[in-house]
DNA sequence: CGCGTCCAAACAACGCGAGG
DNA sequence: CCTCGCGTTGTTTGGACGCG
């Protein structure tokens, strides 16, 4: 990790002036004069342009549709169309390429603030792209499979369940990512009720994750954690629910029998039976880190995927509460007697800008008549 | 009664900001 | 590196309820 580091550096330091004038408006950039930045910063697109030109000419059409086509959805500012009259998005690949520049500014910031301040200012928080992110998800999977397996014990069953939705319509034509998105999680509300039913009188968490295909569309990894033997039939009650209420969902692509869309297993059972939970923390952590340090060298329908995450404020991972408790890192301890810094408050310091807390957001309008 | 949705409260995530 | 706060959005949860 060490190489890769190290080249980008070289690359960024090829181009000092730019990355002193980035320091200078990192808020203007998400802000108000958001139009100008896709033309202002091309220079900035280096990197980006030296992978998207080797991927443009395998570009699937699916990179080329609009990031939805109706109306009503909340999206990020940098992925509206401004040529456009209406409020309507960009494509997809013009998201990933926005996505790519908000990591790139991120790197860039953080960068130069240690390089001017000097006195170890350092960069802000990571966001939730950045390896360091996923390192810490990581962890905190493996809080959850220790104390998942502590407190069930040899009860203890896993089962992996699969949920997917077609990326096409019917005409065979990419859906929009965002419109597919929404759709495979339409059916969210009535898989969580019919899983939390299936199991009534049960104790189990269960802990789903937005993975992206190699078409970059997402489908949906749930892992369930069982105190006591599970049938699978039980199990396919979920899915029975998706395939009822989610429309791009197909029954051929949820073969009941078939052990990628519903799979048990009791990991309590043998001595040597960690492999099972390893399976799933492997399984799971393909998506994490390892593609590197960098977000931006990820495979493209992981950018791709990571885009419509990032443009529409998606969380990836969806533990229940429990599961939650159980990825709880190191709660402090409020007994701590450390010395209280105390910032400067009493109502004296007040953001620059109160009025957005955090994301400019717009809301796409007058795509399609509604119904 | 099975199934799905609607709702509100509570919690967590996320992006921003600041300090030592 | 660590620690905070703030504001908005996303998600879980369980009760309630409508419907066939």
């Amino acid at each position: 990790m060490g190489d890769r580091t190290g080249a980008e550096r070289a690359a960024v330091s090829t181009h000092p002036v730019e990355v002193v004038t980035v320091t200078t408006e990192p808020t203007t950039l998400v802000g108000a004069h958001a139009p100008d930045w896709g033309a202002s910063r091309l220079s900035k697109t280096n990197r980006a342009d030296e992978q998207n030109g080797r991927e443009t000419a395998s570009a699937p059409p699916s990179r080329f549709r609009p990031l939805t086509e109706r109306n009503g959805v909340t999206l990020r500012q940098e992925v509206r169309d401004w040529h456009d009259l209406d409020d309507a998005p960009i494509s997809w690949k013009g998201a990933t390429d926005a996505w790519g520049s908000y990591i790139r500014d991120k790197e860039d910031v953080e960068t130069v603030f240690e390089d001017v301040s000097g006195n170890r200012a350092s960069g802000s928080k990571p966001h939730r792209f950045d390896p360091e992110y996923a390192d810490k998800q990581y962890a905190k999977l493996k809080d959850l499979e220790r104390g998942i397996s502590e407190e069930y014990g040899k009860r203890l069953h896993t089962a992996m369940l699969t949920f997917t939705a077609s990326s096409t319509d019917d005409d065979g034509r990419p859906l929009p990512p965002v419109d597919h998105l929404d759709g495979l999680l339409s059916s969210w509300e009535a898989v969580r009720r019919a899983l939390d039913r299936a199991l009534d009188g049960r104790r189990y968490e269960r802990l789903a994750i937005l993975e992206p295909h190699q078409s970059g569309y997402f489908h949906i990894h749930m892992a369930v954690f069982v105190d006591g033997p599970v049938r699978t039939s039980t199990l396919a009650e979920p899915i029975e629910a998706h395939v009822r209420n989610c429309d791009l969902a197909e029954w051929d692509a949820h073969d009941l029998d078939d052990d990628s869309t519903v799979s048990v297993r009791h990991a309590g059972g043998d001595r040597t039976d960690d492999d099972s939970l390893d399976e799933l923390a492997i399984y799971l952590a393909e998506y994490l880190g390892t593609y590197g340090d960098d977000p931006l060298d990820q495979p493209e329908h992981v950018q791709a995927a990571n885009a419509l995450l990032w443009a529409t404020g998606r969380q990836r991972w969806r533990p229940s509460n429990g599961a939650q408790s159980y990825m709880a890192t190191e709660a402090r301890e409020p007994g701590t007697d450390w010395s209280v810094v105390g910032i400067e408050v009493d109502g004296e310091f007040r953001p620059a800008d109160p009025e957005n807390g955090g994301v400019d957001r717009f809301t796409t309008a007058g795509l399609d008549p509604p119904d």
